[in-house]
Order: structure tokens, then sequence, then C-alpha cells
DNA sequence: CAATCGTCCTGCGGGC
DNA sequence: TGCCCGCAGGACGATT
């Protein structure tokens, strides 16, 4: 599933390969993917193309578009059609950029107030330092941490997997009450979640069910510790709960 | 305020 | 063989 490193490492790859061309026309194959203010896109050439917690941001001209790829979005480049595909930009190069969706969750949009639309996704892990991730925590003794560690509005770009791995390295059990944690220990998680979420990046994601980049596979699934796993990297069983409808998994002997 | 559950969606794998 | 069922889960809204 598409968290901040797969996004991250989708965004550099469109920003090499679609900055600088001009986008002529936009063809939607898939109304609940494409949102109808796609109609309303101009022709213009694209300046930027960004991350904002799990969302890509397209600038096209004085245009924005954000896009969202939840659990099986993906783009595709200069070529025709193929399979699940919801919408298309047509380059006046007669190339083509393809959103395709096989379970339809993702999101296609034109924007007219980006900071409006944006305004309930909190502070990016990689762009905050830890006293403003612990603060921000803390604001919320009572919640859960990896239900806490999920909410975009608290921290933004960190979904299911990341999560899992940062409570397992950091020695903390997903069901820990906020409150219940020492600062000292949200520190850590916050400094196993950068590197993580920074190796993760190096890697070009992590590919378990769906998610490729536009060129391939991610290549982070080899460094995981416990998402899906057996046996955590010490060798002790790993055991699942469900939180808030997610798998989860933990080790019950390194994580209390 | 926090947790839980249903909803959306489709491919896939298990079971019989 | 083929079908049915449950599972995967990000975001959001309603309910507990």
């Amino acid at each position: 599933m598409p968290e901040l490193p797969e996004v991250e490492t989708v965004v550099r790859q469109l920003k090499q390969k679609v900055v600088g061309r001009t986008v002529q026309r936009f063809t939607s194959q898939d109304k609940l993917v494409i949102h109808q203010s796609m109609k309303k896109l101009a022709p213009g050439k694209i300046t930027n193309v960004e991350r904002k917690g799990k969302y890509l941001l397209f600038h096209i001209g004085s245009q924005i578009i954000l896009a969202h790829l939840r659990m099986t979005g993906h783009f595709s480049l200069d070529v025709k059609g193929g399979k699940y595909l919801a919408g298309t930009f047509h380059f006046t190069d007669g190339g083509r950029l393809n959103f395709h969706d096989i379970r339809r969750f993702g999101r296609v949009k034109l924007v007219s107030d980006i900071g409006k639309e944006l305004q309930h996704i909190g502070p990016d892990p990689l762009e905050i330092d830890s006293s403003l991730f612990v603060r921000r925590l803390q604001q919320h003794p009572q919640a859960n941490i990896k239900s806490k560690l999920l909410d975009q509005s608290c921290i933004s770009g960190i979904g299911n997997i990341y999560t899992q791995e940062a409570l397992y390295h950091a020695h903390v059990h997903p069901h820990q009450k906020i409150g219940d944690v020492p600062a000292k220990t949200l520190k850590n998680i916050f400094t196993q979640l950068q590197r993580i979420l920074r190796l993760a990046i190096d890697n070009n994601g992590t590919t378990v069910h769906n998610y490729t980049t536009i060129d391939g596979k991610g290549d982070f699934q080899q460094f995981l510790a416990v998402y899906g796993k057996e046996n955590c990297p010490r060798g002790h069983a790993i055991s699942r709960m469900v939180i808030q409808g997610r798998g989860t998994y933990y080790c019950g002997k390194c994580q209390r």
C-alpha cells in the first residue's frame, strides 16, 4: 500500500519524466476515480510534481491537481491504455501519463484552494524534529500509539506498514496508550521512523501487494521486520491483532 | 475524546 | 472444476 516512501518514489520519478512537458488534454475513463473537476483542466506545462503526506500534487500552469493512490493506484508513462485505466494526461509531444487503479479507491482532482484541501493534513515526519513529533503525539495521551501514528491529521504520510515497523524497532507494543509511553521512547519511535522511511525511499518503497513504481517494484520488503512475518529478526514468533480494522503485526517479546 | 464499525472496491487464495 | 467467502486497507462518516 502506498505510504510516504512509495509516494515519494513515484513523485521523484514523475519529476524526472513529466516536468517540462505540456498537457494538451485529459481524458477520464472512470468517473469514480477521476473527479468531475478534471473536465475543467486547461492545457498547460507541468512545472512541478510534489508530495504532501500521501498526496501527489501536479502543478500545471497555475492549476493544481491532487492525486491519491490509496491502495492500488499507479501511474504508467507513454503507453496506450492498459488495464484498470482511470484517466489519461495527453502531452503535446504525443506521450501520455495514465492513472490506473484496480480497486478504484484512488482519486484525481483539480483543486482551486489547495490550502483548504490539505488543511487537515499534519506535518511530514521527514520535515519536523523529534520535539514537535513528541509534542503532537502527547496531545492525545488517551489514544493508542498505533492509531495516532496512522492519523494523517497528526502526522502525515505514515501507513499501516511503516507504523508497525517503527514500533517494532522502538520496542513499543502497538496497543500502548501514548500517555503511558515515556517521552524518551516516543523520541525513539521518531528516530526509528525517520531511519526506516529514509531507507525505504532509498529502496524505492515496499512492494507487497500491488504497489509498483513507474519503473518497477520497490525493494524495501527485504527489510521488513514484522509486517506479514512469522518471526521477528530476533527469532521470536510474531503475533497479529486487529487495530481499527487493520492487521497489526508485532512481537510480544520485543515490544512492550 | 477515542475506538469501532460500515462503506467503498476488486483480485486473490483457501476451502470444499 | 468452479464457486463462495473472507481478506487486504486508506479515508471518511456514523455510532458507541
